[in-house]
RNA sequence: GCCAGCGUAGCUCAGUGGUAGAGCAGCGGUUUUGUAAACCGCAGGUCGUCGGUUCGACCCCGACCGCUGGCUCCA
């Protein structure tokens, strides 16, 4: 007999080698009915439910309810996919075909290029499969002999799979169907095809092999799957939803911004936009001045000589603009910190004076691979809401404290309230000797302790010159946005030989801290239209208040409100149009305009405004006054 | 950059190898209106660009540009 602990703490005592399927039916018949697999022993990775439990251990038992279970019944739908396919294309060849987070894919090699018409064949084909309810049955099979076996069967990246792999290592495979689909895998899977009871093919896309863009391009097939109709509908309809927040839509409807081909990746603000970008800008500007930033304006061009010294021309030069006059070649900057660098360098300087952090609004220029780029998410020019703090080594603590401290203020002010944080390491490209990127890791590895700091570590994700600490908001619909970030860097000080004046008459090195907290302003507008779904808050909204009047006889007066409100300095606009009120309403509303104010004979009559809010909310008549106060308070507290 | 898809009026979208259509927006009238679309009319497009096939191309083919979904990359 051997122990085996469930999750809450108790045990049971079984014989040796009872599966997990069997352990779970002792528990109860509906449990095992749930059962898809079980974590030993805190593991993260699943077994399959006929494995035999052979030593004393804790057991978790995977049901379709956990997020595991999950990966389980995707990861089934997905060899069931696969089946689909090579019944239609008999011909083609099978690559990996994992879960993921949102659903699964399978990687094919096919000459038939599949089409969205394809899929619903494909789907069809699952129906069957599904419906034929054969079991999943896990074999363990012979390196040698399975090479052999798929060899023969022209699987190439199955025996490239197998050859990577650990020889000592066991093989299993996993077989259901009528026709015995078989398919490399450790699974594990549903007990039978029939428990993929909701599945869905999404797309097609291309992808390389292993990864890697010198290799074979494969057709990647993603589809999802749910333990419930309910729950894929759900998935479905949470798609719609982000789909009509999409800001290249919103962005379009509301007038914020538009692309031209004339400028490939780039955003035109429209004045709607505009005023939401300088917003953003006017509120870093005032944490500027709490936190004791100064701001600076510094070149776009600058020469190549600045780059070689500063690494980007070594390190960053793919994705760099060049351009050639005088005799000299320049490079559009693709960040602040060399010309931030110069300014440092350009005088002499006391320890006394330090920290001295520079602040700068430069638009900046990268060079993105066309297909890359993606609405104002991913850009080829913006600007940051960057800065850089030169600083002494005693003083990295504290600065990174109060940079943690400002990012928080800030974030909460647009309703992000909870963070993901990560500590990104040494990248391959990157400049510097050991010592210094140990030191500027364990300087950030400090910070996090000293703010009690939870954090994941992402290894080799610093930028080039340092190691950062990234931080992730979570928006409306708990997507994740990499917005701030914060890294430490000795390299760049030493490569423009940044120096004080210590204490002991001596000269001494600054240390630089790179920092944003928006990141760049395009990407954290593209954030925000989708978090606040273009109903931006009141600070934010770039036209603030519509007035409408209900006839001409209203007319003057109506221009009389607009005017006084536009003294208080609140944006508003007018609907005068000799058209009935539900029109101008229902505009004023699709415009995502936060107020209205209706005028007619009574309101003009009592020197008022009837006042509906965003989403239709009657708050009844108020005086001008009154309602201009009201704004007002809201702007200034920037309420969401 | 790679794979796939897409590109028709300002917007959303129909459409066919015989030189284009709707709704909304716009403009002009009529209406003077009380909280999500008043009515009538007008105008608006070298169908992304260039080339080819064809008696004839918006439609078929090719190249290029742009966009979208992925891959790779990545603040």
């Amino acid at each position: 007999m051997i122990t085996v602990t469930l999750p809450d703490g108790h045990e049971r005592q079984v014989a040796r080698g009872t599966s997990v399927i069997d352990f779970a039916a002792g528990i109860g018949v509906g449990l095992a009915k749930a059962t898809l697999g079980a974590c030993l022993n805190g593991s993260k990775e699943i077994v399959d439910l006929r494995s035999p439990i052979l030593d004393d251990c804790s057991i978790e038992i995977v049901t379709a309810k956990s997020k595991a279970g999950l990966h389980v019944i995707r990861h089934s739908a997905s060899h069931i996919m696969a089946d689909a396919i090579l019944r239609l294309w008999p011909d083609c060849k099978l690559a990996i075909g994992p879960s993921t987070d949102q659903g699964f894919y399978y990687d094919i090699d096919l000459d038939h290029k599949i089409t969205e018409d394809d899929l619903g064949r494909i789907e069809a084909e699952m129906k069957k499969v599904i419906k034929e309810d054969t079991p999943f049955e896990r074999h363990t099979v012979e390196r040698e002999a399975s090479l052999d076996e798929f060899r023969r069967a022209g699987e190439i990246y199955k025996v490239e799979l197998i050859e990577g792999f650990d020889p000592d290592d066991e093989l299993s495979v996993y077989r259901h169907g009528t026709t015995a689909f078989e398919d490399l895998c450790r699974g594990p899977h549903v007990p039978s095809t029939g428990h993929i009871k909701a599945f869905k093919l999404m797309r097609v896309a291309g992808s390389y092999w292993r990864g890697d863009e010198k290799r074979q391009v494969l057709q990647r097939i993603y589809g999802t799957a749910f333990p419930s109709k309910k729950e894929l509908n759900q998935y479905l309809h949470n798609l719609e939803e982000a789909k009509k927040r999409d800001h290249r839509k919103l962005g379009k409807e509301l007038e914020l911004f538009m692309f031209h081909p004339t400028a490939p990746a780039t955003p035109f603000f429209l004045p709607k936009g505009a005023v939401i970008y300088n917003e953003l800008v006017n509120f870093m500007r005032e944490k500027y001045l709490d936190y004791g930033y100064d701001e600076v304006v510094t070149p776009q061009i600058l020469d190549v000589e600045l780059w070689k010294r500063s690494g980007h021309w070594d390190k960053y030069q793919d994705n760099m603009f060049f351009t050639k006059f005088d005799k000299a070649e320049y490079g559009v900057k693709p960040m602040n910190c060399p010309t931030h660098a110069l300014i440092y360098g350009s005088a002499l300087k006391s320890y006394k004076q330090l920290p001295i952090r520079l602040a700068d609004f430069g638009r900046l220029h990268r060079y993105e691979r066309s297909g890359v780029t993606a609405g104002l998410t991913r850009v080829r020019s913006f600007c940051q809401d960057d800065a850089h703090i030169f600083c002494r080594d005693d003083q990295i603590g504290e600065e990174i404290s109060q940079v943690i401290k400002m990012l928080n203020e800030v974030y909460e002010t647009f309703g992000f309230d909870h963070l993901k944080i990560y500590l990104s390491t040494r990248p391959e490209k990157s400049v510097g000797s050991d010592e210094v990127w140990e030191k500027a890791e364990e300087g950030l590895r400090n910070a996090l302790a000293e703010n009690d700091i939870e954090y994941e570590v992402n290894e080799g994700d610093g930028a080039f010159y340092g190691p950062k600490i990234d931080f992730v908001v979570f928006d409306a619909l708990e997507r994740e946005w990499q917005l701030g970030t914060v890294q430490l860097d000795f390299t760049m000080p030493e490569r423009f030989d940044l120096e004080y004046v210590n204490p002991g008459d001596g000269k001494s090195r600054p240390v630089m801290i790179h920092r944003a907290i928006l990141g760049s302003l395009e990407r954290f507008m593209g954030i925000i239209i989708e978090h606040f779904a273009g109903n931006f808050p009141l600070w934010l909204a770039p036209v603030q208040v519509r007035v409408i009047n209900i006839s001409d006889s209203q007319r003057e007066y109506a221009e009389g409100v607009v005017a006084s409100l536009k003294k208080l300095g609140i944006r508003v606009d007018a609907a005068y149009a000799n058209t009935r009120i539900g029109g101008k309403i229902r505009d004023a509303r699709n415009a995502r305009l936060p107020f209205i104010a209706v005028v007619g004979d009574r309101e003009k009559e009592n020197g008022q405004v009837a006042v509906q809010a965003l989403g239709g909310v009657d708050l009844g008549p108020s005086s001008v006054e009154d309602f201009g106060l009201m704004l007002k308070n809201k702007i200034e507290a920037r309420e969401i």
